[in-house]
DNA sequence: AGTGAAAAGTATAACCA
DNA sequence: TGGTTATACTTTTCACT
């Protein structure tokens, strides 16, 4: 991953909100021809700068209401099934996100699924088949004030 | 939002892991043809089940190292706040998903900094300009296991 | 609704500055 | 590296089932 310029910035800060804005229309924002612009964006993939594209779905639109947040404790006498605990999370569909923490979780999980029934057999399935969790704790998400990857390009 | 049948929903977990794939080939692996599968697209897109196009950006690769997970707490003497803090939060370019959630905090934000430096100069721009803010937590991620927002499209 | 074919719009690649 | 042109590909529109 080489030295970004300021115009591959100001690309992934437009293609970051749109993807599906034209060449020709990034290349009018930012001061280039479509194909320099078509050109930035193949080496920006290339090089793993942009990972993917994708959509982003409205889950409730598709009968998913309930957003949470997992904050899981792990047992340390049991570090050596750490890994399959990784490989498990990053199987499991409902799993959107999932972080290794500082502070008093040792794993933060962003879950989504239909309701809270279904959330309920998640939390089992993951205390059952993964043992090396402890304790968890739910942070309900009851509105969603904003949602997105969305990374900042600019100095600060 | 009407209703999806299940060839809206086979489209949807496709185009939320790759939504560069051609009409064509998501064709292929539905069963239609192209032409249903864009004017599916197309109605999935008006009626806001998708909700946009992004391309996901490698943090590291463009300078930002430092991934946190924020639990805000709020002072209820101020609730008239809110808002005004909500606000301030959908504009914070920092700040990439945010949640109201039952359970210990009142708040969970995702951000994402360019290193410790600049997340100190947020919380402090965060506990200065929102007084709203009674404490906060933060859960610093140390490595990131599974990153994104894909809803499962299954029945579970 | 779906299919297939023509038309319009984009992206890719070759070439020159 | 950027711009221009030509080619290939994709999406959009339309006539028809």
């Amino acid at each position: 991953m080489p030295d970004l310029d300021d115009l591959d910035l100001r690309i992934l800060d437009l293609v970051q909100e749109d993807a599906e804005m034209p060449g020709e229309a990034i290349a009018g924002r930012v001061g280039l021809s479509a194909s320099a612009v078509q050109r930035r964006l193949s080496r920006l993939k290339r090089d793993g700068v942009i990972e993917k594209v994708v959509a982003l779905v409205e889950p409730r639109s598709i009968g998913r209401t309930v957003t949470v947040l997992v904050e899981v404790e792990i047992d340390n006498e049991r570090r050596s099934a750490l890994e399959a605990f990784q490989r498990w999370v990053v199987e499991a569909p409902e799993v959107q996100s999932c972080w290794y923490v500082t502070g008093d979780a040792d794993y933060a999980l962003l879950v989504s699924t239909r309701d809270l029934d279904s959330y309920n057999s998640f939390i089992e399935r993951l205390m059952t088949e993964q043992p090396v969790v402890r304790k968890y704790k739910s942070l309900i998400a009851l509105k969603t004030i904003k949602r997105g990857l969305k990374v900042a390009t600019n100095p600060d």
